[in-house]
DNA sequence: CAGATATGCAACCTTTGAGTTGCATTATGC
DNA sequence: GCATAATGCAACTCAAAGGTTGCATATCTG
């Protein structure tokens, strides 16, 4: 459980294109087709972004007819969250037994 | 409290040499120029991601005489990783209400 | 003061990433 | 079966990001 595989999660996180992505998915589910019609990028944009999204294992596609609807997995957030309070917290902890050291206690 | 401010701290999070950076410092402050003989990039390189951690807030500048150190800011992560929780949830919750309704119950 | 050490700044290179257009393909629905 | 609506794939453009080298500038320390 290394920063390994956090990293792309926070890469895929990074661009405001894809949060758009998975605020309008917070809604429901869809496909890149009916987001493009709500976002102002082409549907090739949107799908290149659901295929990094999908990489970083943030949303799941679910097929449904011809269509390929995406769902977004809140449950992989809150994991990336609990990982990054946790890295948050020892560092704060580290740093503060560092300065006792130096202060001389 | 948007998801604004958000997305750089993510951008920031999505690269491993910062995380390196990150990992290093939260072993104790240091200066670019330390940090340099540590990771296998230049000096200039890690002077540049420092300054977008620094932007991200996730980084802090302390002067030290003719040094200047950065300081981890676990505090942010921890802030950070709050949002990124409350919105995961909320997801969930508003797409299980969704599938409700899409079952008639 | 002098030399060493640290930072600051700028130009440059190269790769990646976001976005586009265009076309092929596949699967529905009537 | 056929028109339609959706996805898949490829080539291309453009800007930004990571990284480098080189040099200037400050600042300790002996």
């Amino acid at each position: 459980m290394t920063a390994g595989t956090l990293v792309p999660v926070f890469a895929a996180l990074g661009d405001e294109t894809r949060w758009s992505i998975l605020v309008a998915l917070g809604e429901g589910d869809a496909s890149a087709s009916a987001l493009a019609g709500r976002l102002p990028v082409t549907r090739q944009a949107i799908a290149k972004h659901l295929a990094v999204l999908q990489e970083a294992g943030l949303v799941e596609p679910v097929r449904a007819g011809r269509e390929l609807r995406f769902r977004v997995l809140g449950s992989q957030l809150a994991d990336t969250a609990r990982r990054l309070d946790a890295l948050g917290a020892e560092w704060d902890r580290r740093l503060a037994t560092i300065k006792e050291l130096a202060e001389g206690l």
